[in-house]
DNA sequence: ATGGTAGCGCTGCTA
């Protein structure tokens, strides 16, 4: 089984790429954020044409996640679980279970500064969404937690951890945050397979930050025990981030043997 | 040189 995750900003601009991707990687489960599209403009019957069920949780104008699948979909939870606490104003997350595993495709706040009031948001949003994994699943089940955590967990995730001094995405409360969900039984599944530096997963459309090697690993996607035990490759495709009009994210896929 | 681009939507915000 196939899942990726990636980040489109915009499907509504990046609808070709994305189908033209789809046909390319064939992945099983594809867990999208920043769609910035309402329900109602979500192109279901587009992927459905590709041989892909999907859900949508959207707002339009900003954020919006969905998954897509090809062996199924069920158990949808839009938004946090009542459980956890209060709704998120944003749509930032959607979970379904897709092939026997329990998926949740995440867009966390970006923060924006540590003085800012959407930093203190980021840190609240991360610590509800353990209570969200709670409430809709277990960590002795197969689980996966995927999309944009804009987090970057490790210095070597960093093209230059000077310039990310006292900043968001590098903050210690947010990687504390990031590393108590891996306590509650998540792990990196991409750095299962790679210990190297500058495997970045998005780059700052300013500045040719791309050709430049200027990235961060923020795209990440994190699975329980039982999926971990099965995750026999992983990649970053930045072909994906070359040519005319790409999304400043690359998508990473993580194979699973069945 | 503290810059630069992209998307949304129409002025400035978000990233």
């Amino acid at each position: 089984m196939r899942i990726a995750t990636w980040n489109v900003n915009s499907l509504k601009v990046r609808l070709p790429r994305v189908e033209e991707w789809l046909a390319e990687v064939q992945p099983d489960v594809l867990c999208m954020q920043e769609t910035k599209l309402a329900d109602d403009a979500f192109p279901a019957l587009t992927f459905q044409g590709l041989g892909y069920e999907s859900v949508h949780h959207g707002q339009g104008q900003w954020n919006g996640v969905a998954i897509l699948s090809k062996v199924g979909i069920d158990d949808v939870v839009a938004n946090f679980a009542p459980a956890s606490g209060e709704p998120d104003p944003d749509a930032r997350l959607i979970t379904a279970r897709c092939g026997g595993v329990r998926c949740t495709s995440v867009y966390v706040p970006n923060g924006r500064s540590l003085d800012n009031d959407h930093y203190q948001y980021k840190l609240r949003w991360l610590a509800q969404l353990k209570r969200h994994l709670d409430a809709v699943g277990s960590p002795d089940e197969p689980l996966v937690v995927t999309g944009d955590f804009n987090i970057a967990p490790d210095d070597r995730d960093v093209y230059d951890p000077s310039k990310f001094v006292d900043a968001t995405h590098t903050s210690q409360a947010e990687r504390d945050l990031l590393a108590e969900l891996e306590a509650w039984g998540l792990s990196d599944l991409f750095r299962q397979h790679y210990e190297q530096d500058r495997l970045y997963s998005w780059w700052d459309y300013r500045a040719g930050d791309f050709h430049q090697g200027r990235g961060l690993r923020i795209d990440l996607v994190l699975g329980t025990r039982a999926v971990a035990e099965r995750a026999a490759w992983s990649i970053v495709d930045r072909n994906a981030r070359k040519g005319t009009s790409p999304s400043d994210h690359a998508p990473v896929v993580v194979d699973l043997l069945d």
